[in-house]
DNA sequence: TCCGATTTGTTCGTATGTATG
DNA sequence: GCATACATACGAACAAATCGG
């Protein structure tokens, strides 16, 4: 113990075993402990540098150096981290999931941490398998997206469980309400609201509608569809408002159209959709029929993916952030695992609202009046 | 890792991971490592003294600084037996690789098996990483994509010693020729065959072709394009091979593309493309030329993907396995890792290679001839 | 056993870069 | 924008341990 920074290492190791610094408070800076010692910097550092080595501290630069908190995780279990994130999705392939993973995997990557995925096939039952499995297994940390979102969970105990056993956990997409977790989503009522009165605003009042609700975000644009035409005090028929779920995907809304499209009277001039996938899949029919697009009838999709800028047509859609949401929810599960570096007082305001924007392109024109005005 | 001591760190790992130090064997002393890297003391122990504090290595006074021995390093790679499986692909968000992730997912996941996904940016410096996480983490098995899959790998030492740590791994949509791993890809010579067989079929004989040709897909499909030619006797004319790579991506095809349509003689009369995604962004400056398709211009595309389906012009295009091949590579590694069930005369057996077949839609047709018939 | 060369251990000084508040 | 605090890096010196001759 002749060295000095040994002697220093000891110092400042007491100070924390006789309860004289508490978990998360500032020690010395390093010119003070150069002045207490009578040392050079390079051997405070080199004392401090074996103290972080042992978890008794943690250094954020810019900030200090403080006392971590080794009141649990004991020394060695979390010496040896597997850093493991699981990344939970309803889909894994489809459309705009790939995005938002590549978002989070690039920085998580980057940080350290192995990226295991999951798909939950927007079920219930996937879903609370594979919480089981998150507990089980040996993971820091979770995004998951919600399966089924629209309807209570019926697996809040594993949420529960997940808590109580201190892996954290964002939600991207949407949120189970009872939980009240950090989040990652867009204001879908904005979205479904800035769809609508864009073609309002073009002059259409005869605009139908088709939303995916079994997931929380197609009941919240329907939300925004139905506030815009409220505000606009131009009356909104029932017959326009079409609704699917997961099971009936494609089959329903096509027919849907259909019925809509070759009624004899009040033939929708607009129509917004749940995403850009929809519209793609829905275009074909319209051409079918011989409809014009944007002539006839104008479109808005809906998350400004990639189908946006693909067909002929180039789709009117609402932005979403996609890659940008992966790696803020990546940065955000990264802080709630270490605590450390960030300033805890923060952690309910890591959650982020994205605002959606209207993208205008083709696929919509002003309404060109006809028959009874 | 800009920082200069964690390129020394990395580069003393990557000697032990290689398996060019064995347990207890001397590295080089600090002043060997500063002349080496150029650097000063101080940065060199820098880099030791995190690698000691890892495990990775211990000093001893007077002596030297030998390789630690962590074959039994309890705690360490050795804790939690957790069913893990790494999925390497180049990239993981774009066009089919969610497909095939989502094949090999769904069985693994049904397994009892973690997914982890890993993205290389098509970089053999990222998949070196990659290999070395694999080989420090807890893997019972990989699949794996070849980056950059034209050129030799120089990670060919990182492989053996996934081979010498006893992962089994496959490879998928292209190889690296020197390991003769067990693969699940296309006949992509075949396949480029199909494209242009089809279009000469069809009475064209101007027939331009874009690959990307870093990886070992593009350049298969170009040889099946040229044996296409040569089996039909029909001159081909050096200037309509263009290829690119990854990072020209969209810029030098498109540019290309408008060069060759707006020549004024021996314009081509057809086009097959890497892939769908490349035709749907070719497309909308053929548009801009005024040419239409397919009377002025046939396409051809690969891969079948959702692109083919979405535009206006539905897409001919070549069939590609996608979630089949993620399945069938996942079944692999599983039957790899576990070969008690399976009869393991059948081992090398396991590799597939899909026959592609042309999917003829809306993007083709016959030549109709002009000028100099 | 001692010597001297080598190698790691400890400590000083100085300078510049970068993140935080 | 500014001061503070940690991060990285250069140079130098002497101490202590090891090892071969």
């Amino acid at each position: 113990m002749e060295a000095m920074y040994k002697q220093i290492k000891q110092s400042i190791k007491s100070k924390i075993l006789e309860g004289l610094m508490q978990p998360h408070e500032k020690i010395s800076s390093e010119s003070e402990l150069m002045s207490q010692f009578d040392v050079s910097r390079h051997t405070v550092r080199v004392a401090i540098g074996e103290l972080v080595n042992e978890g008794w501290l943690y250094r954020e630069q810019g900030a200090g150096t403080f006392c971590a908190d080794r009141t649990k995780n004991d020394s060695y279990s979390s010496r040896l981290p597997q850093k493991n994130i699981a990344i939970v999705t309803t889909y894994i392939s489809a459309y705009i999931f790939p995005s938002i993973i590549r978002g989070a995997e690039a920085y998580l990557s980057e940080q350290g941490y192995h990226v295991s995925i999951f798909n939950t096939n927007n079920k219930h039952e996937q879903e609370k398998k594979i919480i089981n499995l998150l507990l089980e297994g040996n993971y820091d940390g979770v995004i998951i997206e919600p399966s089924h979102s629209a309807s209570a969970t019926p697996n809040l105990r594993y949420y529960l469980n997940l808590e109580k056993a201190q892996i954290p956990y964002v939600m991207i997409n949407a949120i189970y309400d009872e939980l009240e977790p950090i989040y990652f989503m867009m204001d879908d009522e904005l979205g479904g609201y800035l769809q609508t009165k864009h073609l309002l605003d073009l002059g259409h009042q005869n605009i139908a509608c088709m939303y995916k609700t079994d997931d929380a975000q197609g009941q919240k644009r329907l939300k925004g569809y139905i506030k815009a035409y409220r505000e606009s005090n131009v009356p909104l028929h029932p017959k326009n408002i079409i609704t699917y779920s997961t099971e009936n995907n494609i089959a329903k809304p096509k027919q849907e159209l259909k019925r809509l499209l070759t009624a004899k009277m009040d033939r929708p001039t607009a129509l917004v959709c749940y995403n850009d996938q929809l519209v793609l899949q829905l275009m074909d029919e319209v051409r079918e029929l011989g409809i014009r697009i944007p002539d006839e009838l104008s479109l808005v999709g809906y998350d400004d993916s990639m189908f946006a800028e693909v067909s002929e047509i180039k789709l009117t859609s609402i932005t979403h952030p996609k890659s940008k949401l992966g790696l803020d929810a990546a940065k955000a599960i990264i802080q709630m695992i270490r605590p450390n570096e960030a300033n805890h007082q923060s952690m309910e305001s890591l959650s982020k609202l994205y605002e959606p924007e209207l993208v205008v392109r083709q696929s919509t024109a002003a309404f060109r009046g006809v028959a009874d005005i």
